[in-house]
Parts: structure tokens; C-alpha cells; sequence
DNA sequence: CATGAATGAGTGTTCATTCAT
DNA sequence: AATGAATGAACACTCATTCAT
């Protein structure tokens, strides 16, 4: 394997990295298709327009239209996954409470970011078994993580299945709430400061 | 003469009353073809087939296909505005804990009644200006009127903004997951306390 | 036939003027929709929202769509042929120059009323077996009278075949160009006078 | 290296030449259908069958079925003015009468050679501004070009502006007139001679 | 006779996908 | 691998026409 690398660096790689920047290319170029003419003005013809490659550049790297959106979708995943990873890494001294609120801060200022690509990303609900459920359910298993790590002190909560099911629902709600699902009149930052609150609110009682 | 004044109403009633008839039946055939198909296998002759009308028909009350997915979050959003407005007149002399427990918890049961359909009912945002946000904004408005009523005897929050962005998102939310974002071995009941626990914990905070 | 006419003339009469009323309406609706939709913006539906009747009262006095047309052709070529006719007669005196000039100006006078209308209105051309040269045929006729009742002293133009292919053509071309197919900086008069030069020059030759 | 700058303009040609056969394909259809259904009966649909291309393809070189009419039009447009230009060239040294006579000759025979389809033809009007006068326009610059380049020994007319109405209208009429609205028992040929005449003796005038 | 809701065949058009080059 | 012209199934929608009231 480490020779296979060390041989034919200049042959196996560059199609690798080349495949990977095109793949990202088109990645990039849905979202600025999304942002521009919306779901539906999302068509495979446009998408290879907008990341500088022939239709038939797309459909080697993506067996239909689909599989786009769910790649699409998977990245979003991926990169939400990642940063909960890391604030559990970041966090993983710090008591239950300063996990919570360090991720949901982080969340919200993710999603905050660019708030209508977040908006219209959540109308992409791959049509897996999954259903779309895929942060929820990685919330629920990094919850489940930080809660068993912490538990020796007698620090679980008095039911954990239940508090698995509520926290993910309202960390993503309000994540998603602080981004894009403010009243007028109340700013991000606030926002995002009554989510901590309100998450921490369930978890103390 | 007479024999036509006396008619006239009789001929328009029907008339108003078939196309009240019509258009339900092709928001009812929308949902069926929803679950038959997935949201993408709803065409519009579909629709007219399952409702058992001409396409012609479809097209007598509807400008065009975008109409009809309008007309049925609108619907949608109408039901469960109504099981709002219905919780706030029953709970009019209970405490604010009192509404907030029995508004989750007829949401939930609302929500779980059809699990399947309200999932895909959250697929079709209406591209209005409202972008969905239809039932958030009353629930918020809702909550706002709960809170005033109750509030001479200081029960108001210490932040009116803040607790009405948080409230509509922790109660949607919480509706859907318990309705179809449960996690394997919670049941829907013990999903519903929680939800309920969870708001009210927020609350009191 | 004049007794039938005269006992139910309450009853009779009044179902014959008002459906005469009714086509009529009918035609002046598809010249108006014809003028504000174009050729293509003519719906029969639309025809009968314009005339104050419903759809189906159109279809009790046109078998369907193409009648309605060719009603209004029939209607267009029954007037003009009327001005035709007039015109030979009050210039039954007239030598055949006198006629051809006052023919002319008439018939320029009629397309230049409305060249918006007469444009379209050459758009529509009846599918029958005449294909739309009806007013062609009816000028021949003319002139083959009109020339034959002066023809005693010698005044038939050599070949009279040919000049009843030619004088039609150019009636009706100048006609039509002088209504709506001038250059710019030419008025309607001036396109008018020049209109009866070409006719009677080659009259003359 | 070589062989690809090499193959570069046979790849490229062919595309160009591909693109123009399959435009010439599809107008020939336009035309096919045209006479075997009657204009309503062109269907772009039936144009793609008829073609021998898909539907697709269709609405690759053409934005809209109006997008074929326009460009049927103009390609007949620009064949009579070719054939309008060409007679312009080929009688330079002649008079005035000679050109008229060659011009009219001309159109005659290029419109007797398919009366059928030219008479089809001048059903579809452009919706664009010109309306359908083009060939009137372009007879009426050649008019002006021939007219001044054989206006030094005071041979121009006393009226430019009145003779440059009346000629177009005069040989688009004659032409159309000999090709397909002859009276029955007139050859082609007298017809085709009278028209001749008929603008010389307006010429003469 | 008048009405206009209902019909549904048929239209123009799009767009995911293929495949010869 | 990359290209992009070509494909054609499928779609949203129109509109002439019918017929129960």
C-alpha cells in the first residue's frame, strides 16, 4: 500500500486529487445554483455550467441527479460531524454544561454563516432509509458519548433515552431557529445566547 | 319569474359547495399520491386521477402546480392553527404550565397520527415570502397572547423576545421529533411526556 | 308568409333579431379580442367573456371554432363587397375611369379605418376550398360588368382575361398598402391618390 | 500533440456543419408538414418526426415553435431577396423597363414553381415588428437603388416616394397573383406576361 | 335556449441521461 | 477520461368542445 503511494505518485494521486477537485467543483457548484434559481432551478446541465465541466464530467463522478444532492447533503453532514467532534475533543474536560454550550454556540454561528444556503439545504431530504435524520442521529450518539464520559460522579440524567431524543431536537432547532427563524428584532447573537439557555434549562432540570 | 328567484340560490350554493368539494378532494388526492409516490412522483395528472377529476378540473382551481402544494401547507398549516387557537380557549383560566402542556402535547398527537405525511409535509415549502415559517410565526403570536394574559402577576418571562423565538422552535420541534424523529425504544407516549418536560423546563428557567 | 309574420310577431321575430343580435356580438368580440390578444390569444372561451355570452351559447350558433372565423371573414367580404356593389352603382354613369377611382378611394377609405383590424384580419384565412380569395373573385366579377355594361363603343380593353387577373390583384394589394403598408413619410392621402394613378395607368395602357 | 491541433478544426467544422444540416433539416420538415397538414396541423412534435431528429434537438437550435416560423419566413425572405439581388446585378446596363420585366419574371416563376407552399407561406406572418413586410421593404430599397442608379438623363420618376409605395405592392402582388391566384382559363405564362405590363405601363406612367 | 363546470386529447417544452467522438 | 450534441420520456398546462342543470 505505502509503496503503491511511493511508486506512482505523479499518476495515482494527481487522478485522485484531480477527481476530488472536480467533484468539489460541482459540489460548490450546486450550492451556487441553489442560491441563485432555488431547488428547482437546479438542473444537472446547469450544475456542470456553473463548475466549468461537461455534463458528462458529472455523470462520472455521480451515477444521477441524486446522488448529487445526497453527496451534497453528506458534505453538509460531514462537516456539522466534524465540528461536534471537535468541540467534544475541545470540551472533553470541561463539565456537561460547557460541552452543551460550546456546541451549541458553534452550530449556530456555522449555520449563521449563510443562512439561506442552510435554509435550502434543509429542503434536500435524501430519499435513503435515513430520511434526512443523519445529524440527529449524530447528535444523539455524540450526546450519548459526552454523558457516558461524565457519568461516574452519579451525573446522568435521570432518564437518559429521553434526554437523547429531546437534546438533538432542540440543539438542530435552534441552531437552525438563530439562523434563519429569528422574530424581527432579534439579533444572532442574542439568539444564539437564549439557545444556550434554553438547552442548558433542560438539562439542569 | 318567481320559480327562478327561488332557484337561484339553489344554483349557485351547489356551485360554491362542489367546488369546496372539488378542491378537498384534490388536496386530499395530493396527500395519497404523496405517500404513493414521494414528493417528486406528484404530477399533476396524477393528481387529477387520484381525485378522481379531469386535469381540466385541477386547473379550473388551481393557476398552476405550485398552487396546489401552496393550498396544501396552507391546509396544513390551518389544522394546526385552529388545534392551537382550540388549546388556548380551553386553557384560558390555567396556568401558563398548564397550556404549554396541553398545546404539546395535542400537537404531538396531531403529528403522530400520520407520521409519514407530516414528514413529507415539511418537504413542500411554499416559495411566498414566508418561506414556511407560517406556523413558527403563530405559534409565536400565540404564545405572546398566553404570556399577556397571565401576566399582572409578574409571571411574565424576564425576556418577552427571547422566550418567543425560543418557544415556537422548541414545540415544533419536539412535535415532529416525537412524532417521527424518536429514537429506536422510546415510545411515542414517553416521547410526548418528554417533550412536554422539556418546554416547561424551559420555561421555568 | 306575410300572415305568419304578422300574427307572432312578439314571439317570432324577437328569437330571429336576438340571435342575429347574438352573432353579432359573437363577431365584434373576436375583432376586439383579435385586436387586444392577436391571432393566437383568440380562445373561443375568450370569444364569449368578450361578447357578454357563456361558451356554450357560442356553440349554439357555431359548429365550432373555425365557423366563428370564417363568419367573420364572410362578414369582412360581405362588406366590402357591399361597398363594391354600391359604388358600381352610383357610378353606373361614370365611364369606366370615373368607376375604377371612385372603387379605389373607397376601398382605401374601408382598410384604412382600421389597419390594425384589416391586418389581422388578412391572418385568417378561411380553410374552405376559395382560400381566402373570395373578395378577389368578387372584384373580377365587378369589373367584368363594369366593363362589359361600357363596352359598346369599343372600350374593351384588348385582352380581357388578363385584365381581370390584373385588376383585383391591384386593387386589392394597393388598397391594403395604402392602409398599412406605406413607407414612412407617405400619408394615407397622398398613398391613396398615387393607389388610383397605378390602377388607371394600366387601365389606359 | 500534433494531431490534436490537427483533428481541432475538423472537430470543431463538422460541429458547425452538423448544426446547419440539422436547421436545413428541420425547416425542410417545417415546410413537409406544412403542406401535407395545413399550418395548424404543425406540431413541433410533428416537425421532429418529420425532421428525422428528436424533439430535443429541436429546441436546441430553436428557443420556441415561433422561433421555426420566424426563421422559415426569413430563409424565404432570403431566398427572393437573392434572387431580387441577383436580377439587380444581372441587368445593371439594362434600362429601367428591362430590370422590371426580369424582376417580375423572376418572382413569378420562383413563386409558380411550388404555389402551394408560398401560398402556405405567406400565412406565417412574424410576430416581430416588421409584421411580414420585409420583402415589400427590400423591394421597395432595390426599387430605389435601380431607380437612382439610372436617374442621371432625368429618367426618375416625377414622385420617387409615391412610385417607391406603389412598385413593391405591384410586383409582390402580381408575383403572388401569377403563382397561385389566377382566374381559371389564364396560363401561368399570359399571367406572368400581363404582370409584366401591368408595372411597366405603371412605370411608364 | 342559456349556462359554465367539466372534460381530456393534445401541445410546447424541459431536463436527466447517453454515447459517439 | 472529457466532451456536449442528441435523445425522448415525461411534464405542466391549454383550450375546443360537451352536456347536465
Amino acid at each position: 500500500m505505502k509503496a503503491r503511494l511511493e511508486r506512482a505518485p505523479s499518476r495515482r494521486r494527481p487522478r485522485q486529487q484531480r477527481a476530488l477537485q472536480t467533484v468539489e467543483a460541482i459540489l460548490a457548484a450546486v450550492e451556487r445554483v441553489l442560491k441563485r434559481r432555488g431547488l428547482e432551478g437546479v438542473t444537472t446541465n446547469r450544475i456542470a455550467e456553473a463548475a466549468g465541466v461537461s455534463i458528462g464530467s458529472v455523470y462520472q463522478y455521480f451515477p444521477d441527479k441524486r446522488a448529487i444532492f445526497t453527496a451534497l447533503h453528506d458534505r453538509h453532514v460531514e462537516t456539522i460531524a466534524r465540528l461536534i467532534d471537535r468541540t467534544l475533543v475541545e470540551q472533553a474536560a470541561a463539565p456537561l454544561e460547557g460541552f452543551v454550550r460550546a456546541l451549541v454556540e458553534a452550530l449556530v454561528d456555522a449555520h449563521a454563516a449563510d443562512p439561506e444556503l442552510h435554509r435550502l439545504m434543509a429542503g434536500i431530504v435524501p430519499h435513503g432509509a435515513d430520511g434526512g435524520r443523519a445529524l440527529e442521529v449524530r447528535l444523539r450518539t455524540t450526546f450519548k458519548l459526552a454523558i457516558a464520559v461524565r457519568s461516574r460522579g452519579g451525573d446522568t440524567p435521570r432518564d437518559l433515552d429521553r434526554a437523547l431524543f429531546v437534546l438533538p431536537h432542540l440543539v438542530e432547532a435552534l441552531a437552525h431557529g438563530a439562523a434563519y427563524g429569528r422574530p424581527p428584532n432579534l439579533s444572532v447573537t442574542a439568539a444564539k445566547a437564549e439557545a444556550v439557555r434554553a438547552v442548558l434549562a433542560y438539562l439542569r432540570s
